[in-house]
DNA sequence: TAGTGGTCTAGACCACCTG
DNA sequence: AGGTGGTCTAGACCACTAG
């Protein structure tokens, strides 16, 4: 059967979803080979490989060679967020940042946080501020090893959240997701009860195989994080 | 200057990232076109165009026709979330699954939930279990209209969460992430205390424009979600 | 070892959008 | 209006791996 293949390889990728969903492609089910498929649809190989691979990013498909394509036994729900600033995020929500510096200390090897690296640490917590609001408590250690200029920094107008991710490259990092009830130093800062329920980033960041700052998030209550689900 | 061009498209990005990284291309930079860049390297436009591709898919640059491809001014953290089914997940963790049916309801129009839809909606509340501890609290409504084939089953012995996912396909859906200090009828049935900090998982899927189903998703404490940053 | 997806090429046309 | 990315093609070679 032919596809209403009107512009593109998404018309494709629509009537590969067509078919899975029709369960003419049940989960599990081998479906054809891209040469196959290409003659069915009427293009080149090439467009139906474009399609398919986009599936396969989106979880909907698995791909292996020799063994073919198949629909996805147990699919997952697959996202992708976005942690934008927290500069941009409060002033894309229509509200006046603020920022305000809490602490700024240089510790030795024996820091306050659990920390891989034994080195010198700079330690700054701030706040966030929304409209005025408490929005966001920044708990952040820097490693002076491996970002010395940071030690010239007083962090005081600018935060380091900004500074570190304008003047210092990271390669990859590791970025988890929490509830935590709120702790005496927390909820003091954030002005709310303590053991109120508080969604935490805890983000650690790396260039190469060094880290170059750990950070944890604690945001105000209501705080909520939302994406779409779908190819 | 030409990179080392060893194996593919893979080298092409390699060789941008280093001049992001090393600031040759500095944040908001305007690199050079396709044309030039494949030129530059010793391989095809369309190569250029892949690696090219999947830099702007990781959120690293911005492509604009006619603009031109440039360095995004101020990156976010973009990561990949796979939210896994329960039983996947526990079992991944090497422990056995349980899972404990609550509750199993027919409500009217005014059903607990703010759901947009007024249709009869299907209620069911239960109780997943990692090595016989509670694990997840699932408080979910399934659309009857959308799903009539779910007043039909009994939802005890089959999850309510994995027979949709078997027999219930959905076109896109909806997903939010909170922390909420657990209320009375949720501590109760993840035999916490009241107030402690959860982790929530608010899901909502469609089938085009119909609501399929609605779940809150409380994870008992400690509970975290990972994930990676970077291209 | 043979079949499948992964990738590359050289060229082409087009949609979009900035200047 | 012209430059840029988006996409398609027809063919080719290669890497991987299941049987």
């Amino acid at each position: 059967m032919k596809a209403a293949h009107s512009i593109g390889w998404q018309s494709i990728q629509s009537e590969v979803l067509r078919r899975i969903h029709a369960r003419e492609w049940p989960p599990g089910h081998v479906i054809p080979n891209e040469i196959d498929l290409a003659k069915d649809f009427g293009c080149a190989r090439a467009t139906v490989n474009r399609a398919l691979q986009s599936l396969a990013d989106s979880g909907v498909l698995e791909r292996r060679r020799k063994a073919g394509t198949r629909v996805v036994l147990h699919p997952v729900s697959r996202t992708t967020l976005d942690i934008p600033i927290l500069r941009q995020e409060i002033e894309a929500a229509g509200k006046t940042y603020d920022y305000r510096l809490l602490l700024h200390a240089t510790d030795g090897p024996n820091h306050g946080m659990d920390l891989p690296f034994r080195d010198t640490a700079l330690h700054v917590q701030a706040l966030h501020l929304a409209d005025m609001k408490a929005y966001v408590f920044e708990d952040r250690w820097i490693n002076l090893s491996a970002v010395p200029k940071a030690s010239e920094q007083s962090f005081d107008a600018l935060s380091a959240n900004e500074w570190l991710i304008q003047y210092v490259p990271f390669t990859h990092g590791e970025i988890a997701f929490s509830a935590q009830n709120a702790d005496a130093e927390t909820a003091k800062a954030l002005g709310v009860d303590i053991d109120t329920a508080l969604f935490v980033i805890d983000r650690t960041t790396f260039d190469q195989d060094q880290i170059v700052t750990q950070v944890r998030l604690s945001y105000g209550p209501g705080y909520k994080i939302t994406a779409q689900i779908g190819p």
